[in-house]
DNA sequence: TATTTGATTCTT
DNA sequence: AGAATCAAATAT
């Protein structure tokens, strides 16, 4: 069965742009998955940045492996691996080829519910290492969608990223992007059945 | 081959 | 504060 988007699709020129504005850009847009046929579409609301060699919190820091080695690549592609033996972490992978950089998908609102934390999103939205190296612009199983919403000014708030201490001075830099509860206008929100963009 | 670690979450 | 649980990285 054919499914239609309800935005447009983010394409590869969205991800080969710098990791920290790809990342900020993308609280508010749409991550979409594809089960069985049946759409999910979850609000992105907390993202982190991971920014090339020599953020020594980025998995390709000490690095191509074959683990890092999708990260290296080009943008719009799935980076998703196994952390703790029990949780999957999905990125999406930034910049041109050869610079290793991606941007952690932490928390969405999903049907009305907050999915707070990247382990649980894998969960709410099943994905797994079956999804590494796919292809997120190509509208397939999981992709991302600009549907026009409006954040206000100061919406998105930077913090420090979590789970990173070992990263030294890069555990401060404050690539954690998350969207303020209630800095979100009704109109945006659709609360109003006004129509997205206003 | 053996040991350690980790972009987490849940329980105690 | 600690457990669950394992792939990948590092040490040997």
């Amino acid at each position: 069965m054919k499914i239609s988007p309800a935005g447009s699709i983010l394409g590869r020129p969205y991800f080969d742009r710098p990791t920290v504005q790809v990342a900020r850009s993308l609280i508010g847009k749409y991550l979409v998955r594809v089960i069985e046929g049946r759409i999910l579409a979850g609000r992105i609301v907390e993202v982190e940045a991971y920014v090339g060699p020599e953020d020594k919190a980025c998995h390709a820091s000490k690095g191509r492996t074959q683990r890092t080695e999708v990260m290296f690549g080009q943008g719009g592609v799935a980076y998703v691996y196994l952390i703790y033996g029990m949780y999957h972490c999905l990125n999406v992978v930034t910049e041109r080829e050869g610079f290793p950089s991606a941007v952690l998908i932490r928390a969405v609102e999903l049907e009305g519910q907050l999915i707070d934390g990247p382990g649980r999103l894998c969960r709410a939205l099943q994905i797994d290492r079956s999804l590494n190296r796919a292809d997120l612009t190509a509208g397939e199983s999981l992709w991302f969608e600009d549907r026009e919403e409006l954040l206000v000014r100061g919406a998105v708030g930077a913090h420090p990223r979590v789970g990173i201490d070992y990263a030294g001075a890069w555990a401060k830099k404050p690539w954690r992007f998350r969207l303020r509860s209630a800095a979100v206008s009704s109109r945006a929100r659709g609360t109003k059945k006004q129509g997205g963009a206003g």
